[in-house]
RNA sequence: GGGCGAGUGGCGGAACUGGUAUACGCGUCGGUCUCAAAAACCGAUGGGAGCAAUCCUGUGAGGGUUCGAUUCCCUCCUCGCCCACCA
């Protein structure tokens, strides 16, 4: 062994082992290995600038981490990269710099790839992908016309926010503008207006139940799934019917209205009816006398955007004039339209209980309607007067007022209204859900085209000579806009031929952004084939992924629309599973230093991720982003912290002089085994904050000594490499005076080491006596220690006999190994 | 309003199925080195009383179960995330 410079130079060393690393690929996953295979997936980043962000860096080391400690351990692991790269983010960012979307992403692509390989990321780079691509993107228009030939995927008229410049935005991308009313675009702030407009929906809904039902083939942790349940939001309950009768009015037919509830046995205390403002029937049930009123309401409401109407306080509404006939005691309901009841859930329309719904009962309050109690509480059954909100109430009773549900219980009732209104053809019941079906379209330009043809007479056609590719940008299309131009305007791309040799036109909407990632995991597994999205075995042998590893916000809609896509997949034969991921585990935030979140307008908090790596390593970038807490908590950044790992990671690298053959150290000896068993299970429990403190705790103890362990120093060297993956590979080398690099003697290729379990557990034990309930002494006991033996030296220690003596020892309790307590009266 | 989760030193956080609360790290204080400072290294460090042994107190608040509660039960408060006039 050679006594070489203790100065440990991580530049160099990054450098060296990096182009090593990714030239010979080390971390390349193998197809149709023996061995087990493990899928450790985490969500690909969409690229922009011109380094990684350290949030995701926060993102993905962990996990990269336990991909590294599952490969030591045996595993085939997959753990790859790919670039979600579709969206207006590369538009806008193209617009401002005067270029186009595929140039933007051609320069930040190799510098996210750059900065990852600087990490030291053991992702395998034969299989990255990207999802603006033709070669992937097709595989995307291929599943879209499967899903349009299944009925999943259908047009509809739907109100948008529409923007001249950027084309339909999503709510989220839309605020509020300078002057009152008035709202512009999130990105260039351009004026955004209500409009409706023609939409393509994938209908997840037809998966509603299977999705709610499959949840239990999964492992996802119950927070995960109660998540997904109430998003897909399941209720039953009955649709019931009432007729409109409109003064002055005559019709051929009589109007009705249908109303969902979950709560029929309510419907003898109904008074009145509200319609959603883009409820069709409002048109036709308004009087004359009403109309000019019910026309300016329905106008200002549509306006408003889903979050002032979330925080209007109060319940606005106007009389159309008509009444609701209720089949159950001909009471005349008024119907009014009312923006507090949504169009999209339900029926559009709600038949209003006061009595018995905080928000009828706000709407009755407020418009002086009737409020009449039908059920009553058990627990105070003597309020029959309803004065305040505080009076309402909203659970399960008896009924009263209700005619022939007069003393049953809420079951009951409702199962015998259900009974009654099926019979006598006025409602049945019905399950609706919360879940929407996902808009599938955007007027933009950088998103996958839809490959439908719509022929002269009006018919649509698939158009499965694919990749259907983006038409390229020309000088002419780009001139005066604020933004690319919709597809729309690309009228060489628009203009094409039917099956039948016919002139027809292309659709022009293309995908959102998330199309590309409700699939692209699959693409992983076989990311140059163009045969098929990807081969059958293969899949067989990857799928499902085993862990995946994401962003907190994407917990239910991108893992529900991931499951929807998946299950229609397996429904067509295409997959070779039911369910895609068997477990989800969500990352938390990295805030600043000032522990807010980081944010452009504080730049002196915002961590410069490519300055951290440079000044202390990535080692020691990564070993403190494993260490600074639990993947799934928030917590800031601190770069003390850092520099303290950094200060590890060098003590570590100077102790390689003392390492020597054949050291005695029973102390030394014990103390790696008792880390290796505590590191092991918790790489396992990915609790990999705690690992690091036990790698810490042991070099504070080997920092002491004078020599080391050869064969204790490369176990350790083997238990730090998923961490710190540089230093160590440099420590192996040296340590084994390796003569040259090769993928087989690397510390990465090395098998995870085994404990001791005999070692790994502790002789003695420092247990603490209790007197009463208080801890009076320590003592030091052997372990497994018999009772006899503790109790008769517990005895003589000077400070229990303080509290026992001339007394009465009522309860003696030794839990070997753990503590004693002496009860004494 | 609903769902999920969390409240532990000055700070990030440990604590297995109830068993010595505060591991590990930061910060702070003291020391070594230095003309000095920084860096590095060594030591101390929940709060209060005491020269000390030791005692009191302490895991958001209050109560309960227990020999023993951060952990289990009840009531309340605060914060975070997701969803939300969802009938």
């Amino acid at each position: 062994m050679t006594a070489g410079n203790t100065d440990y130079n991580h530049k160099e060393t990054e450098k060296n082992w990096t182009e090593k690393w990714y030239e010979t690929d080390l971390y390349k996953a193998k197809d149709f290995s023996d061995k087990p295979k493990k899928y450790i997936l985490a969500e690909l980043p969409y690229p922009s600038g011109s380094y990684l962000h350290v949030g995701h860096m926060m993102r993905y080391t962990v996990p990269e981490i336990r991909s590294r400690y599952l490969r030591m351990q045996g595993y085939n692991v997959l753990f790859p990269m790919g670039w979600d790269s579709f969206g207006l983010p590369a538009e806008t960012f193209a617009i401002r710099t005067n270029s186009t979307p595929r140039e933007v992403l051609d320069k930040a692509i190799p510098n996210y790839k750059k900065s990852m390989m600087d990490m030291g990321y053991a992702i395998d780079w034969s299989r990255e992908m990207d999802t603006s691509k033709p070669e992937t993107y097709k595989w995307t228009q291929w599943m879209f016309l499967k899903l349009w030939e299944a009925d999943l995927a259908e047009v509809k008229e739907m109100p948008v926010w529409w923007c001249e410049e950027l084309g339909v935005l999503a709510d989220e991308e839309v605020l509020p503008g300078d002057k009152e009313g008035e709202k512009v675009s999130e990105r260039g702030g351009y004026p955004v207006e209500r409009k409706m407009f023609k939409q393509w929906i994938l209908k997840i809904t037809d998966y509603a139940d299977k999705l709610l039902e499959d949840l239990d083939k999964t492992d996802y942790t119950d927070a995960v799934k109660q998540a997904q349940i109430n998003w897909i939001g399941k209720k039953e309950g009955a649709n019931i019917t009432y007729e409109i009768e409109t003064p002055s009015k005559t019709y051929e037919k009589t109007p009705t209205v249908t109303c969902f509830t979950t709560r029929p046995d309510t419907n003898f205390g109904a008074t009145f009816v509200v319609l959603a403002p883009k409820h069709p029937l409002v048109e036709k049930v308004t009087t004359a006398e009403q109309k000019s009123e019910v026309e300016k309401y329905v106008k200002r409401s549509l306006a408003k955007s889903e979050l002032e109407r979330t925080k209007a306080k109060e319940k606005t509404g106007v009389f159309t004039g008509s009444y609701a006939i209720n089949p159950l005691n001909d009471k005349k309901l008024p119907v009014y339209v009312a923006d507090y009841v949504m169009y999209n859930y339900g029926t559009g329309a709600v038949v209003g209980v006061p009595a018995h719904d905080k928000r009828d009962f706000e709407f009755a309050k407020a418009h002086d309607l009737e409020v009449v109690r039908v059920v009553e509480d058990p627990e105070n059954p003597d309020v029959t007067e309803i004065a305040s909100l505080d009076d309402i109430f909203e659970g399960e009773g008896i009924a009263i007022n209700s005619g022939f549900l007069n003393g049953l219980t809420t079951k009951e009732a409702i199962e015998k209204t259900i009974q009654y209104l099926e019979e006598k053809g006025f409602g049945e019941k019905n399950t609706t859900y919360k879940l929407r079906d996902q808009i599938w379209s955007r007027q933009r330009y950088w998103g996958e085209p839809i490959p439908l043809i719509y022929t002269k007479d009006g018919k649509i056609e698939p158009d499965y000579d694919l990749p259907l590719e983006l038409p390229e940008l020309k000088e002419e299309v780009l001139k005066d806009k604020a933004g690319f131009p919709a597809l729309s305007e690309f009228e060489d791309f628009k203009k094409t031929t039917d099956s039948q040799g016919n002139p027809a036109t292309r659709e022009t909407d293309t995908m959102p952004t998330w199309a590309g990632s409700n699939w692209y995991y699959i693409r992983y597994i076989d990311p140059k084939n163009n045969e098929a999205f990807a081969d059958f075995e293969k899949m067989k042998y990857w799928l499902p992924v085993d862990e995946y590893y994401g962003d907190a916000g994407h917990t239910t809609a991108h893992l529900l629309y991931t499951r929807f896509w998946y299950k229609f997949l397996y429904d067509q034969g295409l997959v070779p599973t039911e369910e895609p991921i068997k477990y989800r585990m969500s990352g938390g935030l990295l805030l600043g230093e000032d522990n807010r979140k980081m944010s452009k307008s504080r730049p002196e908090y915002v961590v410069n991720p490519k300055e951290v790596v440079q000044t202390y390593g990535a080692d020691a970038v990564r070993t403190y982003l494993a260490f600074i807490g639990p993947y799934d908590e928030t917590y800031p950044w601190n770069t003390e912290g850092l520099k303290a790992i950094s200060r590890f990671i060098n003590t570590v690298y100077g102790m390689k002089n003392k390492v020597v053959a054949d050291v005695n150290d029973k102390e030394v000896e014990k103390a790696y085994h008792q880390m290796l068993k505590n590191v092991t299970s918790m790489c396992e429990d990915f609790k990999m904050n705690t690992a690091v403190s036990q790698l810490m705790i042991f070099v504070n103890i080997i920092k002491k000594k004078k020599q080391i362990d050869s064969e204790i120093w490369k176990g350790f060297l083997k238990v730090l490499a998923p961490f710190a993956p540089f230093v160590t590979e440099e420590l192996w080398q040296e340590v084994n005076d390796a003569k040259e690099w090769s993928v087989e003697n690397s510390i990465h290729s090395q098998a995870w080491p085994k404990y001791n379990e005999k070692l790994a557990k502790k002789d003695s034990f420092q247990i603490g006596v209790q007197v009463n309930g208080k801890v009076r002494e320590d003592i030091e006991i052997d372990r497994d220690e018999p009772e006899e033996s503790v109790k008769k030296r517990v005895l003589e220690l000077e400070n229990v006999q303080k509290y026992v003596k001339g007394k009465n020892i009522k309860r003696f309790i030794y839990v070997p190994n753990k503590i004693v307590s002496i009860v004494v009266e």
